[in-house]
RNA sequence: GGGCCCGUAGCUCAGCCCGGUAGAGCGGCGGGCUUUUAACCCGUAGGUCCCGGGUUCGAAUCCCGGCGGGCCCGCCA
């Protein structure tokens, strides 16, 4: 079930016009969106001989008898095209194909630009491809598509029908090439560092592992570009970055997915104040560039609230913030001491760092209740092993991490460049994870990237900027799948057109081909 | 890994508590209509009630097991 199986396809055969034999290529020379400003101040029933040439999807058909309305959507928007009986009359041509085109099917309209009697600009149809046939039924409707399973399951239909996911999809990519033209205007050069990775590093989190056959040897799958990036900072690179897919082998859940993307920057002779300025102005104005506005409306659980993300953020220290959301103060208190807190409000932690415990209790009492871009600053030592200490206090390292609307979008830090206590580190790294075996995160011990800054790292400052985060919080949607364009669904048991019907087979296997071009 | 919820027509969902011929709207199909916007009017077809087992004269409905999905908690961004 599910095929639309009209005997419409013999009809096409018959008057020479199956679109997987005859159309090859359509010549558009509009879309929608242009349409619409170049046409928008005609009057309500002005018709122009203003030739265009449009392509789409059908998305409703809303027959008359003698006049036709099809709602052609192209990537921009919609395309009203009108049929009228006066002329498709004595065309075969069109008359056939303005009986047989449905919702769905992927045409191609040759004709004028009319504004109709109610004011919308159309084009009045003159000829008419049928560029590919929809032979399954799609859900245009106001609700669209629903069922979460069916929507990740066949995500091109909740592409194709659900206009935020659709948006976001577009945005991020919009989003992305203003933060590159940011960045080239800085000099900051963009590469690529290794997927497949000997030792995995750069954030704490279980890496996938796989094998290259040609080396026999097990690698991990990059969780994190930052000690590549890094490197090459050494090798002189001294303003580096990368969009990078990472890969992390944890749960699935709203706001995580094994694989995704974030942009890591780093810049050499700058520190955590430097990259808090630098992740403020790629965030702010690649916002502003995309949406036309510092401030975002974003709608979210039926209500409509507005993001501000005009400068300067808020910066709040993180044991500020704890203390002001508990009204108690935590600064200098024992791990005993935080773990008691943490007990109180039913958090377990099973980390022995003291900073995991403050942490924990950050994310339960505070982060929920960040809006706006926020900035939380100087973070303890324990957790952060590749980030260098704090000029002023030793206990903490120079570290901020950005959240906005309730999530973490950002993470960034003056870079540790010295390599005995970048050894140290690790080596403190080592012993918990023996210590807690598979239940803590630790980063592994990684002798070449501290033989590298062996050689001489200058001071640098890095960051790295969550974008499917960042697209969710500004796109209003809920799930980080929303914004990834295909994840990983169940097998199923899918019957496909070639297999219900043979002759169809048989038909196209037989079909002569024409002139070639 | 733990808890809660969901799975019925192409889509959105009702029916399930309290067992008795499987329903609605939209969409599809056929017909009508020359200015509609989710067009409208008339007619009509469409089901492995997620899968397997059990209870019962009888199961979409009750029980057990499984599969798939969502949300929350634990862990990671």
């Amino acid at each position: 079930m599910g095929f639309e199986l009209k005997s419409k396809i013999w009809e096409l055969v018959r008057a020479g016009l199956d679109p997987y034999v005859v159309a090859y290529s359509f010549p558009v020379t509009i879309v929608s969106e242009e349409l619409k400003s170049k046409y928008g101040g005609l009057n309500p029933g002005e018709e122009t001989g203003d030739r265009v040439s449009v392509a789409g999807r059908v998305w409703h058909v809303r027959r008359h008898g003698g006049i036709t309305f099809l709602d052609l959507y192209d990537q921009t928007g919609k395309i009203q095209v009108i049929l009228r009986r006066d002329i498709v009359r004595g065309n075969s041509k069109l008359e056939l194909l303005s009986k047989l085109i449905d919702k769905g099917d992927i045409i191609g309209v040759k004709g004028r630009v009319v504004k109709t009697k109610t004011g919308e600009v159309s084009v009045l149809a003159e000829d008419v491809e049928l560029l590919a046939i929809a032979w399954r039924q799609i859900p245009f409707h106001e609700f669209g598509l629903k069922d979460p399973e069916q929507r990740y399951k066949e995500r091109y239909l909740d592409i194709m029908l659900n206009s935020k996911v659709r948006k976001a999809i577009i945005n991020l990519y919009k989003i992305e090439m203003e933060m590159r033209k940011i960045l080239d205007e800085k000099g900051f050069i963009e590469v690529h560092t290794p997927k497949l990775q000997p030792i995995y590093g750069g954030a704490l989190a279980k890496p996938f592992t796989t094998t290259v056959n040609a080396l026999e040897r097990t690698v991990y799958l990059s969780i994190a570009p930052e000690t590549y990036l890094k490197r090459l900072v050494v090798a002189g690179l001294s303003k580096v970055y990368e969009i990078a897919v990472c890969f992390r082998n944890e749960d699935i859940d709203a706001t995580h997915y094994p694989e995704f993307v974030q942009l890591e920057a780093y810049q050499a002779y700058a520190d955590w104040n430097d990259m808090m300025g630098l992740t403020e102005e790629l965030v702010s104005e690649s916002i502003k560039r995309v949406y036309g506005d510092y401030k975002v409306e974003v709608e979210a659980g039926g209500e409509t609230k507005v993001l501000d993300f005009t400068r300067p953020w808020r910066r709040v220290l993180l044991e500020d913030s704890i203390e002001e959301a508990l009204k108690t103060k935590i600064k200098g208190k024992s791990r005993e001491e935080l773990l008691e807190i943490a007990g109180s409000l039913e958090i377990e932690v099973k980390d022995p760092r003291r900073g995991k415990i403050l942490e924990k209790i950050f994310e339960r009492l505070v982060v929920p209740n960040i809006w706006n871009p926020t900035f939380v600053t100087l973070f303890p030592r324990d957790i952060s092993p590749l980030a260098r200490t704090y000029r002023g206090n030793p206990e903490y390292v120079e570290r901020f991490e950005l959240y906005i609307a309730g999530l973490e979008i950002a993470n960034g830090y003056s870079e540790l460049n010295n390599p005995i206590l970048q050894y140290y580190f690790f080596e403190e790294e080592e012993k918990l994870r023996k210590l807690i075996g598979q239940e803590v995160e630790a980063h592994p011990m990684d002798k070449d990237y501290i033989r590298a800054i062996e050689y001489g790292m200058p001071p640098t400052g890095g960051v790295g900027i969550g974008l499917y985060r960042l697209m969710m919080v500004v796109g209003g949607l809920p799930s980080i799948k929303d914004v990834i364009p295909f994840t990983i669904t169940a097998p199923e048991n899918i019957k496909v057109l070639g297999e219900e019907f043979r002759d169809l087979i048989d038909y196209y296997l037989s079909v002569k081909p024409g002139p070639g071009v």
